[in-house]
DNA sequence: CGTCTACGATACGGAGCGTATCGTAATAGG
DNA sequence: CCTATTACGATACGCTCCGTATCGTAGACG
């Protein structure tokens, strides 16, 4: 992981770049097919066309190479918005990701970390730096220029606001009750901006 | 599961009810102290005294003897409230779930559970089927009650009101940014009941 | 007592994890 | 060119755990 940058560092055999991103896209490919429950680290290796060991010198789980596999992917499909105003960017934020995770081989990669998640503590640390702060950051800079637009109330609770506006489809996603559409995510986001006071 | 009722009706050495609850005991011990996927059918066979085989006499899967053993716990946590006004039944009933949820053994019963759903499609119908729609069928009756007081317009979208409601928590619950507390499950349910345009 | 079914004990085949070993390939420095 | 160094592929290994099969025993009924 990570180039070490310094050239003429090595002395011996350097790794192949090759090799990686032909691992990361075998896991991602197998990770959308099958989930990664039903993924090994076997195929993913074959898939690569590399030895098991190769790939357990880069990573250190099965859920590590996932994640490494997704995260880049999931972050680009969900760019910061910035249309002036926070019901533009909340709808274009949540729309963005809807679209994301109506692809089934999208919908699957993130259920099938979230999932690995629950019960793998080191994998939780990565999950909780690599995406969930990052997209939170984003989501919460949303917030903060319409803080400063005078949009809504000083005394938001902008955590409480960013779970209001994407807890609910997150929940569809994992509990499968009903479909996540464009129309779900904007009455979420309409009830939301009346229910935190907004002032356009 | 379940007794077939009719007396009589064996000719051979009837099934041990005393087994049932034993596995059922361990696996829900087990359950809370590892979570699922650090769980396995030998040890809670080992812990009920039981025979691994007498376990898969009775269920399928690993994942559906967790859930049996997690179901009739999880939902007496969460009886409908009937406090005469939407307010009062929301957030007592998501304070129950707050409290539910607080002990780390039922969240972890949980999370592990939310977790094997993701890759268990036959799991995932008993999921559903056991806890999703019956906590629904709970939640869908608060708002039916309001609708005939008029607390709420007949036009609400009563599905969207219940992710609005519960999916922030659950949200919380799976991704880990931030604790779930009764000040939490206020400020959400005051934000929706104004979102969706309550009438008191 | 014979029949029937559940039980415990145990063995088994298979998947897949993560590690270890080892001979070979690729690079840098002398 | 030669050697040290590191990565690579191939392969084997020990391990855990799944879910199934086998078999002799225990408990119920007629």
């Amino acid at each position: 992981m990570g180039t070490m940058g310094l050239p003429g560092a090595h002395r011996g055999r350097p790794r192949s770049e090759g090799a990686d991103r032909a691992i990361l896209e075998a896991a991602a490919a197998l990770l959308a097919e099958r989930g990664l429950a039903r993924m090994s680290i076997e195929e993913v290796a074959a898939r690569a066309g590399v030895a098991k060991t190769t790939v357990y010198r880069r990573w250190t789980s099965k859920g590590a190479v996932a994640l490494d596999a997704f995260v880049t992917r999931y972050l680009a499909l969900q760019p910061l918005p910035d249309t002036g105003n926070l019901r533009g960017d909340l709808l274009k934020a949540l729309r963005n990701w809807r679209r994301a995770v109506s692809d089934p081989l999208i919908a699957r990669s993130l259920t099938g970390l979230i999932a690995e998640v629950q019960g793998d503590p080191v994998l939780a640390l990565a999950w909780k730096v690599r995406v969930v702060q990052p997209i939170r950051d984003q989501w919460r800079r949303m917030f903060e220029r319409a803080l400063d637009r005078g949009e809504i109330d000083p005394g938001t609770d902008v955590e409480v606001a960013m779970d209001l506006v994407f807890g609910p489809g997150y929940h569809r996603l994992v509990h499968r009750h009903l479909p996540v559409t464009d129309g779900f995510t904007r009455s979420v986001v309409d009830a939301v901006l009346v229910g935190i006071g907004t002032r356009p």
